[in-house]
DNA sequence: TTATTGCATGGCT
DNA sequence: AAGCCATGCAATA
C-alpha cells in the first residue's frame, strides 16, 4: 500500500490500483475503489472493482495476509487491518471483532450499544468527504437528493446527536467515560487505539505534512474557492478510510491494534493511511455511527448515506488538517493514547468557544436554499464596530482563517468567493496583516455584503461549507435574535420549529463537537420532528444534569460583543458578561460546597445515573450536611469521621450516617458510649491525623482555614460561609438587600458579607440584635473562642512542661527566642483570655481589651469579614485581639 | 480633503 | 504571560 499511496498522488488510469492484480495492465475502464490519502479513489479494474464492491475483496486478494479474525458473534471470517476492511468490523469490549453485519444490529438494539459502533461507521462518515473528493467544480450539483433520506436515517441521526452530547460530556469528564459506556465506549477507545501506535511509528512523516504542503499557498491555484475546495478534499481525507461501501464484507482483517503491522496492508498503511488518519479522532467516528443502517446496495447509496451523517464540521476537527503550525501532535498524540476522542479536544482548544458555530435551524434552511446541500458550520463572528463599519474590514478569528480558508502565504492573500444565504456570490479578499510575529486575518471588501445583510456592530455572521460544492456560505443573525437563541436551550425546544440544528448546534456549543449530523434540510416533517424530539431531550436531560455548559451560546455571543472597549456592546450585554463569569465562579464554589449537601429530612433522594455520573435528585432542597471524611479500617470496614460542633472531638459513625450542619457528640447515637461531649476521643490526634486530611485539633474544616497563622482564605470560603448560614437559618430575612460588594460574590448573593452594609456605611448592628449576621457572627466568636482558648491553654501546659524542663535542664534551653513558643512574648508572660458572653460580645484578656476593644464589644461591626475570621478587622487595632488570638495560636 | 491601506497599539482572553 | 484582535493612526492614493 505504501507503493500504492503515491500511486494514487497521479493515478494511472490504465494501471490497476489493486497492487495484488494480475491484470494490473490491463485496458478497459476503471471504477473506483476505495478512497485514497490523497482524496481520490483507488482506480480499479473492474475485476477487482467488482470483488471491492461485493465486500470480497480482502478473500480474494488478501486472503494469505495476517490479520483474520472472526467475528465474535456469527463467527465469520473478516479482516481485519488493510485498508479496505479496516470499517469492516468492531472491535469489542471484551476482546474479539464483530462483524460489521452484526454490531450493525447491536447497534439499532439502543442507543448505548451504538457506542461500539462507532468502529464500523468509520468509512461512511468519512464518505460524506469522500463523495466531493474529485474536485469541487466537478462536483456541483452531481448528486441530487442527497439529503433525502429515509425517516429512519434521521431517527438515526437523532441519536447521534445524543451521543455527541454524551460524548462531549465525557469529554469534559475524562474520568467518567469507562463508567459511562461500559460498552461500546471501549470499541471506540481499541478503535483509537489502532492508531495509538500510528504516530510512534509514523513521527513526524512527511505524511503530516502532506495536506500543509499541497495547500501552502492557497493562491497556487487559478480559483481561490477551488483552492479551498481543495483545502477541504484534504480534509475529507482525513477519514483516511475506505468506502462505506465495504463495511459490510465479512472477510478479513486484523486488528490495527496489532500494530498494524503483521498485515502487509496494515504495515502499509503506516503510509498509506492518511496522514489525516493519525489525526483522526474518535469522535468523528462516532458520529459515523449514525448510519447504521449502510445502504443496501452500491457505493453510490451509501454516498448518499454519508452525505446524511452527521457531518464533521468542526473546527477542530478540520482544523488538525489546516494548521501547518499549530503544533498540536503532541498534544493529539496524548490524547490518543489517553484513548479519548482527540478532535473534539482539540477543537476547544484551537478554537474559542465564541466562534463557535451556532446556526439556527432557519439560518441552515435559509442558507441551503432548495438545493440538497449539506451544510456545514464551520465558524461564526459577532461583528465589531470595525467589522462592521464603513472601512469593510472584517477581522476574521486567527484559527478560524487558518482552519477553515485557505492558507495564504502572501498579505495580500487571495479572493475568496463567499456565497451569502440568498445565493449571492461575493468575492471578498482574504488577507492577513503580520501582526507581533502572528498575523491578522482579514476579509476585506465586506461592506457590500455586510449591508445588504443590514448588519451592525453585534450582530453575528456565520461561515458554512456547503457540500458538495465547497462553497463557502456566509449567513448572518442578528442582534437583536440573541435573546430568542439564549432561550434555545429549553424554549426553543418547544415551539415545535426547528430544533434539531440546534441540538446539533447546541451540541457544537458545548462541546465542540462538531460533527454534527446537519438535520436534512428537505426531509420529511416526521423525520426532521423525530430529529427534533431526540434532540430536545438530550438537551433536556443535560440541562438536567447539570452539565454545565462553560460557554453557552449566549454567553459567547455576549463575550464576544462584550470584547473590546464596549464599543459593541449595551449595557446589558456587559451586565449578563458579568453574570456569566460569575456562574464561573459560582461553579467553581458549587462544587466545593457539594460535599456538604445532604438529603432534606425524610426524603431520599432519588440517584440517577446520567452520563455515568451518579446524580441526587432531591425532591426538596437539600440542607448542609456536616463536613466529614471517610476512612477504611485494616479490616476494610467503612467509617466516616465527624467532628462535635461543641467539644471539636472527632466521632467516628457510620458511612451511611447523615449529619446536620450542626453536628454534637449527643447527637451520636451509633455509639453511646461516645454520645457526650465528655468522652474521650475514640483516637488520639495523631492517629486521626493519619486517618483524615485534617489539622487535629484545629480546623474542623479542611478547606477553610481557620488557624490564626494560616490567614489565606480559599476562595471557596465565602460560598461555604454563606452555606453555612443558610444552613443554620435555613432562610435570610427577606429583608436582607443583597449587595455585590465582593467581586466574586455574584448579584443576589446572600452571605454574611453581601448582605451588609458597605464598609462604614449603614447602622452598626445593636449588641442585642438577633439578625441572621449577628447571630452568625456571635456563634462563629464563641466557637473561635472556644478553640482558641482550649489551644491556649494546651500552649501554655507545654510552655509549662518546658519550662520545667529547662529548671531541670538548663543547658537543653534553645537560644532565646527560638522557643517557638516565646515567639509571642505577651503569651508567655500573660497568656490572654478571651471569652464570649452570652450575648456574643467577646470579652478579652484585660490588658488587650485596653488596647484593643474588640468591634463585637459594644457593637457589631458586620463590616468586618465575618469568613475570616482570624483576621483582624481592618477597624480593630494591629494589636488587637484577632492579632493576639493568632498569635497566641501560632 | 477624503478614502484606503498597512501597521502598531493595547485591552482582553 | 502570550497571543488574539479591536481599533487607532500614519502613510499613501
Amino acid at each position: 500500500m505504501a507503493s500504492s499511496s503515491s500511486a494514487a498522488a497521479s493515478p494511472a488510469p490504465k494501471i490497476c490500483f489493486n497492487s495484488h492484480c494480475k491484470e494490473q495492465k490491463s485496458e478497459g475502464p476503471r471504477r473506483k475503489g476505495w478512497r485514497l490519502r490523497s482524496g481520490e479513489f483507488a482506480d480499479l479494474c473492474d475485476r477487482c472493482s467488482c470483488a471491492y464492491e461485493k465486500g470480497s475483496f480482502c478473500e480474494t486478494f488478501h486472503s494469505d495476509s495476517a490479520g483474520w479474525r472472526n467475528c465474535e458473534t456469527c463467527r465469520k471470517r473478516v479482516h481485519c487491518g488493510c485498508i479496505v476492511s479496516a470499517s469492516a468490523y468492531v472491535l469489542l469490549d471484551a476482546g474479539g471483532i464483530e462483524c460489521f453485519a452484526c454490531a450493525r444490529k447491536s447497534v439499532v438494539m439502543t442507543p448505548n450499544q451504538m457506542w461500539s459502533s462507532p468502529l464500523v461507521m468509520p468509512p461512511q462518515l468519512s464518505e460524506r468527504k469522500d463523495f466531493p473528493v474529485k474536485s469541487w467544480k466537478q462536483m456541483t450539483g452531481p448528486f441530487p437528493g442527497q439529503w433525502r433520506q429515509a425517516p429512519h436515517i434521521w431517527n438515526t441521526s437523532s441519536i447521534q446527536s445524543d451521543l455527541h452530547q454524551r460524548l462531549s460530556y465525557e469529554f469534559d469528564r475524562p474520568n467518567s467515560t469507562e463508567r459511562m459506556i461500559s460498552g461500546g465506549r471501549t470499541s471506540i477507545t481499541a478503535q483509537e487505539k489502532k492508531f495509538e501506535d500510528l504516530p510512534e511509528k509514523i513521527g513526524s512523516s512527511s505524511l503530516n505534512h502532506v495536506a500543509r504542503d499541497r495547500f501552502a499557498n492557497g493562491n497556487s491555484g487559478p480559483d481561490p474557492v477551488s483552492a479551498f475546495s481543495t483545502f477541504q478534499r484534504e480534509e475529507g481525507n482525513a477519514d483516511g478510510l475506505q468506502d462505506p461501501g465495504h463495511l459490510v464484507r465479512d472477510n478479513d482483517p486484523m486488528s490495527m491494534r496489532k500494530g498494524g503491522i503483521s498485515d502487509p496492508c496494515s504495515t502499509g498503511s503506516v503510509d498509506s493511511l492518511p496522514s489525516s488518519t493519525l489525526k483522526e479522532d474518535p469522535s468523528s467516528l462516532l458520529i459515523g455511527l449514525a448510519a447504521p443502517f449502510p445502504p443496501p446496495n452500491g457505493a453510490k447509496d451509501l454516498s448518499r448515506v454519508s452525505t446524511t451523517q452527521p457531518q464533521r464540521q468542526m473546527a477542530p476537527q478540520s482544523s488538525k488538517q489546516f494548521y501547518p503550525h499549530n503544533g498540536i501532535d503532541g498534544e493529539l498524540q496524548a490524547q490518543m493514547r489517553n484513548g479519548r476522542p482527540r478532535v473534539d479536544a482539540r477543537a476547544r482548544m484551537q478554537l474559542l468557544p465564541r466562534y463557535w458555530p451556532r446556526i439556527t435551524d432557519q439560518e441552515l434552511q435559509q442558507i441551503s436554499g432548495d438545493s440538497n446541500s449539506v451544510i456545514t458550520p464551520l465558524f461564526e463572528k459577532m461583528l465589531s464596530a470595525s467589522d462592521a463599519g464603513r472601512i469593510g474590514r472584517l477581522v476574521l478569528p486567527k484559527k478560524c482563517a487558518e482552519a477553515y480558508f485557505p492558507t495564504i502565504s502572501q498579505p495580500e492573500g487571495l479572493p475568496l468567493k463567499v456565497q451569502d444565504a440568498t445565493g449571492k456570490e461575493w468575492v471578498f479578499q482574504f488577507r492577513f496583516w503580520p501582526n507581533n510575529n502572528s498575523r491578522m486575518y482579514v476579509l476585506e471588501g465586506v461592506t457590500p455584503c455586510i449591508q445588504s445583510m443590514q448588519l451592525q456592530a453585534g450582530d453575528t455572521v456565520t461561515f458554512s461549507r456547503i457540500d458538495p460544492e465547497g462553497k463557502l456560505v456566509m449567513g448572518f443573525r442578528k442582534a437583536s435574535n440573541v435573546s430568542t437563541e439564549q432561550d434555545t436551550q429549553s424554549a426553543k425546544a418547544g415551539n415545535g420549529f426547528s430544533t434539531s440544528t440546534e441540538g446539533n448546534n447546541k451540541n457544537l456549543a458545548g462541546d465542540s463537537n462538531a460533527n454534527l449530523p446537519l438535520r436534512p434540510l428537505k426531509g420529511s416533517a416526521e423525520s426532521r420532528n423525530s430529529i427534533n424530539t431526540a434532540d430536545q431531550a438530550t438537551w433536556s436531560k443535560f440541562d438536567k444534569s447539570g452539565f454545565i455548559q462553560k460557554d453557552g451560546p449566549a454567553a459567547r455571543s455576549l463575550q464576544g460583543a462584550s470584547k473590546r472597549k464596549g464599543s459593541t456592546l449595551g449595557p446589558k450585554s456587559k451586565r449578563l458578561r458579568i453574570e456569566n463569569e460569575d456562574s464561573m465562579e459560582l461553579k467553581i464554589t458549587w462544587e466545593e460546597a457539594q460535599e456538604l449537601l445532604r438529603p432534606p429530612p425524610n426524603h431520599v433522594p432519588t440517584t440517577v445515573v446520567i452520563e455515568g455520573h451518579e446524580i441526587e435528585e432531591y425532591e426538596e432542597a437539600p440542607v448542609l450536611g456536616k463536613r466529614t471524611y471517610f476512612t477504611t479500617n485494616q479490616a476494610g470496614d467503612n467509617y466516616q469521621w465527624a467532628q462535635c460542633e461543641d467539644c471539636s472531638k472527632w466521632r467516628k459513625l457510620p458511612v451511611d450516617a447523615l449529619l446536620p450542619f450542626r453536628w454534637t457528640c449527643s447527637d451520636n447515637k451509633w455509639d453511646p458510649e461516645r454520645s457526650s461531649c465528655s468522652s474521650a476521643q475514640e483516637l488520639s490526634p495523631e492517629q486521626l491525623a493519619d486517618l483524615i486530611p485534617i489539622k487535629t485539633g484545629a480546623s474542623k474544616r479542611s478547606k477553610v482555614k481557620v488557624e490564626a497563622d494560616n490567614i489565606e482564605v480559599s476562595d471557596g470560603l465565602d460560598t461555604l460561609a454563606n452555606l453555612a448560614i443558610l444552613g443554620e437559618r435555613e432562610a435570610l430575612p427577606t429583608s436582607s438587600q443583597p449587595t455585590t460588594k465582593h467581586p466574586r460574590h455574584r448579584p443576589g448573593c446572600t452571605c454574611i458579607v453581601c448582605i451588609q452594609p458597605p464598609s462604614g456605611k449603614g447602622p452598626k448592628h445593636k449588641q442585642t440584635c438577633t439578625c441572621n449576621v449577628c447571630l452568625t457572627v456571635k456563634r462563629r466568636f464563641r466557637t473561635l473562642m472556644l478553640r482558641r482558648e482550649k489551644r491556649q491553654s494546651e500552649r501554655e501546659a507545654e510552655t509549662a512542661r518546658k519550662q520545667q524542663q529547662l529548671i531541670q535542664s538548663p543547658e537543653m534551653l534553645p537560644p532565646l527566642g527560638n522557643d517557638p513558643s516565646s515567639a509571642t512574648p505577651s503569651i508567655k508572660t500573660s497568656p490572654q483570655k478571651v471569652v464570649v458572653n452570652d450575648d456574643g460580645v467577646v470579652e478579652e484578656g484585660s490588658e488587650h481589651r485596653k488596647t484593643s476593644p474588640s468591634p463585637l464589644k459594644t457593637q457589631i461591626d458586620l463590616n468586618i469579614q465575618p469568613e475570616r475570621e482570624e483576621e483582624p478587622s481592618p477597624k480593630s487595632d494591629a494589636g488587637g485581639m484577632m492579632r493576639l488570638l493568632r498569635d497566641a495560636a501560632s
